[in-house]
DNA sequence: GTGTGTGCAAAAGGTTTGCAAGAAA
DNA sequence: TTTCTTGCAAACCTTTTGCACACAC
């Protein structure tokens, strides 16, 4: 996803009407180079920075859920009141600094191939995600 | 900590008063065969039920909020509005059922060592957690 | 034109805070 | 007596909701 039409066309194909908002959360979120960790509270500043218009909080919570749930975004949560979206949404695990309250991607290669042993009768495994807390040497 | 006398000496050695109230949390928590999982919610309900005299919604955060600090509690965040306690504080992983909303233990020898290769310069681990997402098969 | 999405403000939900009264040291 | 803890209600913050208007199709 690179320009305006792909977003258009991205958000036509999954269901959502490219709306003005959503186009802009798009370009926000997914027309940066690298992938990204964000709370909704920064993703407000950002839109607030770089948006004509302002988004209200309601369209912005609504967007990201609904980005969740198709898939373009992913949620790590720390603690209950610390939570992330990801919009590297490739199997990947993370490394979260808990000086800096900060998430750093580990690469699906670089972790071992994860094996567990333990098997729950009558249900699939749809995830294995790994956190990994880590602070400064002492 | 199988008893009054237990949770008193626990308390107090750790620089918490045994007042009444922290002493029945810590009856409802830890004087049980097996470890469990609970949220706030579910803790406040299962006081009502055997705690002869309502303990205050504050005072059960305060108490919880401090036996995670002391490291008698830890804290399994699923999502920002899902979080558990376990009173499991061994070194272990967790299967997360999505059609259930319920937690099970992975005990840390039912996972192949975790080795991650990737290295974040001054920083060390601090622990490594598996999450690990399940639901019925089809 | 029809139906979906947005914006606002109000409501909800969960957690924290401030302070006076009570209990432990 | 001094310090810590509790209970209550109010405050807080984040997220959700309801509804009228706007926009995409």
């Amino acid at each position: 996803m690179k320009n305006f039409i792909n977003f258009t066309e991205k958000l036509r194909n999954s269901g959502l009407r490219p709306t003005k908002q959503r186009i802009k959360i798009c370009e926000v979120l997914f027309n940066n180079e690298k992938t990204f960790h964000f709370t909704i509270a920064e993703l407000v500043k950002k839109i607030q920075l770089e948006a004509e218009k302002k988004i209200s909080l309601a369209t912005v919570y609504n967007t990201v859920h609904a980005f969740v749930n198709k898939g373009y975004l992913k949620e790590i949560s720390i603690n209950s009141n610390e939570s992330y979206f990801d919009t590297n949404t490739s199997d990947h695990h993370h490394f979260y600094d808990e000086k800096n309250n900060e998430l750093i991607d580990i690469n699906k290669n670089e972790v071992e191939l994860i094996k567990i042993k333990k098997n729950i009768p009558g249900k699939k495994i749809n995830s294995i995600e790994i956190l990994c807390r880590i602070s400064d040497k002492k």
